[in-house]
DNA sequence: CGAGCATTTGACCCCGATCAAGTGCCGTGG
DNA sequence: CCACGGCACTTGATCGGGGTCAAATGCTCG
């Protein structure tokens, strides 16, 4: 189950062809400047569902080209803690851009394909052009402020709460890549949710068919309609 | 209580003549390097005990000269959630480079002191420096990796956990700036420790009369000595 | 179609929240 | 310098949310 980078198929590829170069790393980049960066060719790398990529070298961030992903932290002293989830134009590895040791690993919800990037690589090319730093730079910045968000969440003593944020969160997710917000598929298992939430899949269970008694979703296996979303909001505001 | 930059009391200092350069944006720079970026003068800013300085322009980061202050984030929905306590030689503000509405406000625990860099400054210093930009990326990627790490101590069930946690990262922050990492003073109270651990003051100070008890640490008012560090860390594991 | 995992649901119980009361500590002002 | 007010901390009692264990049912995929 464990996916070696080197036994994995990669083809080069032109990231001005790339479908998501409106959200990835060229990303609020005019076609002038897209066909700029033609040079920054790179490999792809397709995971099958529940493949396991080991996340080691330092030297490499990737951007999720279709598919889902969790991104656990590979610790002996945490049980493989859930800290992402992600969806396509979403970047991995952001955390691992330095020397100091931290492992974790990236697992595929289902078939997915991610792009891969080197960053000596987008040194390079970025060198003389201090947007594309920037660029970037927000990007990281993007990255800390939804983990502080998230560390938010953890601390909202209520399960429920958690859960509500958790269907927010990816409800909004969905909705940044064009699909209905009020209306998709869970990727992921309770017990993935509950790893991620800090809860057990049992409160999982029993906090979403709440929440569908209470008419505010429905929920069928991992069909998720949200009903009402400002009701779901408003769950957070109180007390 | 809250503090203007405007009001507060701003001196143009050197870079290198910082007493923080090793750890700060300027670490891993020889001297050569270091007299080459004299030309990055800046502010520093004071902030007396229990001053807040809300931060929301998205130009500028903050390196604490001295003092202790705590990071909380500004949200209805979250009733100032700290998600961080920042020491010497750390940085504040690498979760604000961006545009995205995002409240945030440092409070000082101490007399405390901050240089202001700004980053367009930053960036124009180190256009000709790769290296400046690699380091700066690799402090952002820490800092994502530091919030990874908080996350998976929330998902900890047990609050002893938590505060075990919380007692060897202090531990830890204190050993990097040259202090005893075993005998330091809290500068925050009980309430913010459960604040930033997502649990009650008085759970916190249960738990810590309870590890006294077991002779792990000692603590009397807010002066800690950990006596039995090994035994701190096993408990992280157990089960 | 069947094995094994995912999910639901119930019963029980414990950890930690909440409320409350008392003590300690610190800073300010007389 | 002392007295006082208010915050910080401790400690106790109670209670409920959510963990744990268990069993049944539902899905999914080979």
């Amino acid at each position: 189950m464990l996916y070696q980078k080197t036994k994995s198929s990669t083809t080069n590829y032109d990231c001005s062809a790339c479908i998501l170069g409106h959200i990835c790393v060229a990303s609020d980049l005019n076609n002038t400047e897209l066909n700029k960066i033609n040079n920054l060719k790179h490999e792809k790398i397709q995971i099958k569902k529940k493949e396991k990529l080991l996340i080691s070298h330092q030297q490499t961030i990737y951007g999720v080209r279709y598919g889902s992903l969790k991104i656990q932290i590979e610790k002996p002293t945490i049980f493989n803690k859930i800290v992402e989830f992600c969806l396509p134009g979403e970047l991995i590895g952001l955390n691992n851009l330095h020397n100091e040791k931290h492992e974790f690993s990236v697992i595929a919800l289902e078939n997915s394909e991610l792009c891969i990037i080197n960053i000596q690589h987008l040194d390079h090319i970025s060198q003389d052009r201090p947007y594309l730093q920037k660029q970037f730079r927000e990007i990281m910045s993007k990255e800390i402020t939804k983990s502080h968000y998230m560390l938010s969440i953890l601390s909202l003593t209520s399960s429920k709460k958690r859960v509500i944020a958790f269907l927010l969160n990816m409800s909004s997710k969905y909705e940044k890549l064009g699909y209905s917000s009020n209306n998709f598929i869970l990727k992921m298992s309770r017990k993935e949710i509950g790893n991620f939430l800090g809860i057990t899949l049992e409160t999982v269970s029993r906090i979403l068919n709440q929440l569908m008694k209470e008419k505010m979703i429905l929920i069928k296996n991992r069909n998720v309609i949200l009903k009402n979303k400002e009701q779901l909001k408003n769950q957070l505001l109180n007390q």
